[in-house]
DNA sequence: GCAAATTAATGATTTATTCAAG
DNA sequence: CTTGAATAAATCATTAATTTGC
């Protein structure tokens, strides 16, 4: 126990402080030279690998859109509940005809709109080079511009670092020519990433659907009819 | 489209006819050297990465159990009805007193037991060598013992691949050692892989229970009560 | 106070689901 | 429709908090 340090990777609170702070920027799937560039400055104050901050990222990300789901969940069945007491008020005391009514939940709190492209600049650096040549798809190729496609957005984690055996070693050069730029990246927030939760839930008076996740499942109060 | 040849890779027969050979034997979750050897023999026949093979065995592994799935669904489905009308029997005609009656399924086909290493020779090579050392925690480390767990069976690629960068190096030096050793590997033919559905099922009347897995929600046909 | 015992967080892996090329 | 590629969800496993009995 005491030789080997630890199986796993035990960020410092440092580490976490910047981590943090760029998850709360935008960050949420760094590409792969992203990575690296993030682990070089975090390797600063401990031990650290890429993969670290790969997992970190994926980690805290999805339970990210837990704790929100959990929130709506519970928000949902609050209003659930509401809603049944409402109606049978309804039929003990007042006129039949509206035995169903939908309500709409709010799109939950999105951070205010953020462009498409933002600039983390932190750590007293150069205000603003020119950022389109940073845009990470480093292998040259693709002359044919035909492939513009979100996929290009993607994690590239594993694009990079498991592929192209073959061109390795390019790579590795290519991401170290990018180190020389300094601390600076480009951070793609996406739509998925800013408004994690179901875009809109109707409620109905008797439940028929939920998001079907484990969590639902086991969350769910049978409901006697 | 017609410059870049292709932007995913296409096996060749020969590829394909050897990689569902490998499957067929047992091979499931190669790890990152096991990835690399396959790759570099498969590399005679046609371009290709590690990550295809990757790929091609997470995919296989995947399509294969939801096959499975279905084919298991649809028989419990099958069943199902079978009681259903078995009870709408009973209720009609007979006594009552038994409303619920289990049936046990039958663990589905599991190939005959196989010993946790086995090996694959294929393409005439020197018979048995010594398979222990080739057993791939490559890294050293670890002199005290107490880490035996099953983690270290787990797939590896990514540990091997994405993790530690301060020893790629030497990591990259002793998958070439094993190179050395010619066409040979040791698979790992573990539980969850001969077994692939869930171990035993109840079945009940009214049926309460499903996998809960997205396709057994799309196909669930609502039972009126 | 203070360890053993529980529980909550969270790092690391595996599995399921989705996207999209051909 | 098949299947390579990629992401998201679920799960496992270990470490940190926290509680509990002394």
């Amino acid at each position: 126990m005491s030789p080997a340090a630890s199986a796993r990777w035990c960020p410092t609170p440092e580490q976490l402080m910047i981590l943090e702070e760029m998850y709360r920027t935008g960050v949420r799937t760094p590409s792969a030279s992203q990575i690296q560039q993030i682990t070089a400055h975090l390797s600063l104050y401990g031990k650290i690998e890429g993969k670290n901050v790969f997992y970190w990222f994926q980690n805290h990300k999805a339970r990210d859109r837990q704790k929100l789901r959990r929130k709506l969940t519970k928000q949902l069945q609050q209003q659930q509940q509401q809603q049944q007491q409402q109606q049978q008020l309804f039929q003990q005391h007042l006129s039949p005809g509206c035995s169903f009514c939908p309500i709409y939940l709010d799109h939950h709190q999105c951070p205010a709109s953020a462009s498409a492209f933002r600039q983390l600049s932190c750590y007293n650096l150069p205000p603003s080079p020119p950022l389109a040549s940073l845009s990470y798809p480093p292998q040259g190729g693709n002359i044919g511009g035909a492939e513009s496609r979100s996929t290009m957005e993607y994690n590239s984690w594993r694009r990079e670092i498991i592929g192209n055996d073959h061109q390795k070693a390019d790579m590795e050069k290519s991401v170290m020519k990018m180190y020389s730029g300094g601390w600076m990246m480009v951070v793609d927030v996406d739509s998925s990433d800013r408004c994690p939760a179901r875009p809109l839930q109707t409620l109905q008076l008797f439940p028929t659907t939920s998001t079907n996740l484990r969590e639902d499942r086991e969350n769910a109060t049978v409901q006697p009819v």
